[in-house]
DNA sequence: GTCTATAACCAGATAGAC
DNA sequence: GTCTATCTGGTTATAGAC
């Protein structure tokens, strides 16, 4: 395992929190992954408290997917989609731990904020405008959208929580997305 | 508070579990929430363990699913979908444990069964039937099914995890799926 | 069946040597 | 910065009176 320990220690927890929760996880777990002495203290020269590692956990993925960000593709919904279903993917930890923390995550409205700006690409308002130019036929703009989402959003849930065999891929899936709300 | 005091401690547990994760309640918490005295080992005359007692939540959960259960109704893609998101509605505190608490909960297998069995009421081959008689237009059935599938278990983990605003009501919901299957 | 009391244990966190 | 050792508090689980 490579960087520093402080980093090691977060990359540790980052794993651990997404996959089992913070409370399931000791201190004592995060010194062993980052390969120091479990039981040593050595984990309070970095971190203040567990809850500590975990806020600095979230403040660092909050950052990386920020970092990752591209802008929308403006070629077609097909290409849209898909772009939305890799992005959910980029975001795939900072969800196992929205998810597995609740209420509780701390920087939870930054989460929120992230997660929100992220459907903003899916709104209603892109599709009204489709409509009004005769590319998509007109139906009720606000539910199609929701679908939209919900449908880009459980793909990935269900993916990541239930180990659903998704059956189609990604390119087929965002494919007939598209088609549904084009024809 | 109604019912036996073991019948109390399981409506607790799950509330508990499902909210915050079987790791973060201690048995503590469940005796004082059925009325015992906390700290008592009360709890203990009705359960072995901690992991005992989610056990029997997860058991008594898939029991009154199962109970719950009604034939999918024939009138239309419409009803169809809004009866999905009713029967996800009565699974909710089943998936909120499952989604907690990952792949340790007990009963696992039985609780992945009822809801593939919940799915499979949403298959691509009833799609294809529909697809052959007329009724809706011909498109990649499996890829449309994978769309609705995930369409209504994504409005409804969203709801639940991300207290989601839905923005559309349920019925306006299902509506808008059914209408960019059929057209 | 529930209580008080307590044993045994484990996790979070600190002190001080190196 | 990491270690050994330890304190402290909370949690699981049991014993025995009522």
């Amino acid at each position: 395992m490579a960087g520093t320990t402080r980093e090691r220690l977060l990359d540790t927890a980052l794993a651990q929190f997404a996959a089992r929760g913070s409370e399931a996880v000791a201190v004592t777990d995060l010194e062993q992954g980052a390969g120091l002495s479990p039981g040593s203290g050595s984990f309070y020269r970095h971190f203040r408290s567990k809850e500590d590692v975990l806020a600095a956990v979230v403040d660092r993925e909050v950052e990386r997917a920020v970092a990752r960000r591209s802008t929308a593709p403006d070629t077609g919904l097909d290409a849209r989609y898909a772009w939305s279903l890799d992005n959910l993917d980029g975001m795939r930890a900072l969800i196992a731990l929205l998810v597995r923390e609740g209420g509780r995550l701390p920087h939870l409205d930054r989460v929120q904020t992230l997660l929100a700006e992220e459907g903003a690409h899916l709104d209603a308002d892109d599709l009204r405008a489709r409509m009004a130019r005769g590319e998509i036929p007109s139906r009720d703009a606000d539910a199609v959208a929701s679908v939209v989402l919900f449908a880009l959003v459980g793909h990935h849930l269900a993916e990541q929580f239930f180990g659903a065999t998704v059956g189609v891929d990604r390119a087929r899936f965002a494919a007939a997305l598209a088609s549904l709300v084009a024809t």
